[in-house]
DNA sequence: GCGGATTTATAGCCTTGTCTAACATTTCGC
DNA sequence: GCGAAATGTTAGACAAGGCTATAAATCCGC
């Protein structure tokens, strides 16, 4: 067979079982689900911090995509009890809101930090970790952690 | 204020400039738009490779999914060229599909042995590798690489 | 405090990803 | 090789996340 993904390759993960992979497909699809709500909470929990306010324009020009998006998303993320806002007023974490991105901003700063003491630029750290932190498992991060600290 | 997320942690990415950030946001949103694609290119192959052939049914139940969210997902990857199918048939990939394929696995690989030789169990590696994977640059794969020969 | 610039909201379109229900085809045991 | 079981397809619902176009409200400079 030409060219088999297969070939050639210590398998550390061959062996893994089926059902073992079945639930990590769904942990990471679960995952998936939250992963705009964390980057806006953080996102405006810093904005906050910063500016002293998080404004639909100002969210929308920190994440690249339109106002129209921002404020459709604001919707849900109040529907979900994350933010509170009122017509043409700027934007407020409630309480789980700002537990949620606190919680982010740490796994955020955690991933940053390992990767960066690994080695990595802070450009692309910056950009693999926005990814990576809603992948972390509370394990991993504890390793992170361990690692940043000590080197 | 009340549990201010941004309460004494050290601020390694408070000075991160915005227009950087900006890019982060971009490119986990590209990377976003991939996962589920590279996902089912990489459990084809390893279908294809255990069992000789990738069926619906066994995607499905890998990914814990019900098979007409399959079939339409079959769909868009056929017409994206990673797959070809013929009705009531099993999959197979093109040749770009087993390029990706054998991308993702590799990348799944690396950050899999990476996460075990930092100490993390088997399981857990797999469900956070399920999700990093999609998120790492070549250069973190790089680093990954070195630091698990190395340790 | 008026009027133009900026910001916000709304409506509507598109794609993706999930599901259930119903139907079609293939496979398998006998 | 028949009929039931298994598998695959199709249709249609729904939510999320992106966009553009348009309308409404707010803000600011004068
Ligand atoms: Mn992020
Ligand atoms: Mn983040
Ligand atoms: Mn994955
Ligand atoms: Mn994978």
């Amino acid at each position: 067979m030409r060219d088999d993904p297969h070939e050639a390759l210590p398998a550390v993960s061959d062996d893994r079982s089926p059902d073992l992979r079945v639930g990590a497909f769904q942990g990471v699809r679960a995952a998936r689900r939250n992963e705009l709500a964390e980057d806006y909470v953080e996102l405006i929990a810093e904005l906050i911090h910063m500016q002293g306010e998080a404004r639909p324009v100002d969210i929308a020009a920190s994440l690249g995509v339109k106002v129209p998006t921002v404020s459709k998303t604001l919707d849900r993320l109040s529907r979900e009890g994350l933010i509170t806002r009122a017509k043409y007023r700027s934007v407020f974490l409630t309480e789980e809101g700002r537990a949620l991105a606190k919680e982010c901003r740490r796994r955020h700063e955690i991933v940053l930090r390992f990767l960066i003491s690994l080695g990595l630029d802070p450009e692309t750290a910056e950009r693999d970790a926005e990814g990576i932190e809603h992948h972390v498992s509370e394990r991993t991060l504890a390793l992170f952690s361990a690692f940043a600290n000590r080197s």
